[in-house]
DNA sequence: CTAGTTAGACAGATAATCTGTCTAACAAAA
DNA sequence: TTTTGTTAGACAGATTATCTGTCTAACTAG
């Protein structure tokens, strides 16, 4: 067989992970989609998954998603032309601006959090409640090790 | 506690998929540009993993990294701009090239599956073999029954 | 031999990131 | 209180990585 590529026949840890994520992320945004939000991307989830209710600064958001505060600005800024959120000035600093959700903003986060429950409980219809318990739990164990070893 | 957001302190799967995902490519390709590689970049991948020894046609390319032929025509033309790969002519079809790997291509190759490789022990090494070879039975199913319920 | 399909090129657009510089506002220290 | 340093975001500009659409040359099948 000359068949080879990098992966050489082997499921390479990387391919494992990747996979199920993008199937997930790819089935969340089409449901979004369907329920009439089509123009929220997944980039923006770097919004929606680290927002707070009270709003959040750019700043902030920009932190938690690991990124830098003009990419944050730049998604921040087009949720905002498309109507999910609104920017405000923050109250207790002239300098900072507080991204807050729409009442379409948190239609788009109730939604998120419903599809995202949908697609993790199908997941673990398929393979079984206890080995998708134990998927998490080493997942969990994995995820804490190696922020311990970049520390 | 008024810190509520979209993951309600909770872990996502996505989150416990995505994580070690992304510190595993980030460990590789900071080590790619540490041996000499700097302008290889995780996009590349989808080269690398794919293309073989004899060299493959960019659609073929493309439809394995499930991508249109112009992103990877891009990819692949930036790779040979870099020197890592020549864009030949295929023999056996007039309108078709083929991409191959030059010599710095292959070292590029060699070295991703020893980084790749090194960051799976590592990650082995820090869950024990026995949860690492449980995590990838698991993810190997889930990836099966996903594809499958796609079908 | 003609009709349809495929491979890739070319043109153009957009999304999602980055770096660098600048100003206003805040915070801390003298 | 005034200066000095830091922080929040804005603005400008660039790059990367994707997309769609159209076109031609080459292949393939009837």
């Amino acid at each position: 067989m000359d068949n080879k590529t990098i992966s050489e026949a082997r499921d390479t840890l990387g391919a494992l992970l990747r996979k199920p994520y993008e199937s997930l992320q790819a089935d969340v945004y089409a449901k979004l989609e369907a329920r009439g939000f089509p123009d929220v991307r997944p980039a923006h989830s770097s919004v929606f998954r680290y927002i707070r209710p009270q709003g959040s600064r750019v700043t902030d958001l920009a932190d938690s998603a690991q990124m830098t505060k003009q990419s944050m600005a730049y998604l921040a800024g087009s949720l905002k032309d498309l109507g999910y959120v609104r920017i405000v000035s923050d109250p207790d600093d002239k300098r900072a601006k507080l991204v807050v959700l729409t009442a379409r903003g948190h239609a788009v986060w109730d939604a998120l959090i419903e599809l995202r429950d949908a697609a993790e409980n199908a997941c673990a219809e398929m393979i079984g409640r206890k080995r998708m318990a134990e998927l998490r739990a080493i997942l969990k164990d994995l995820g804490t090790a190696i922020e311990a070893s970049q520390r």
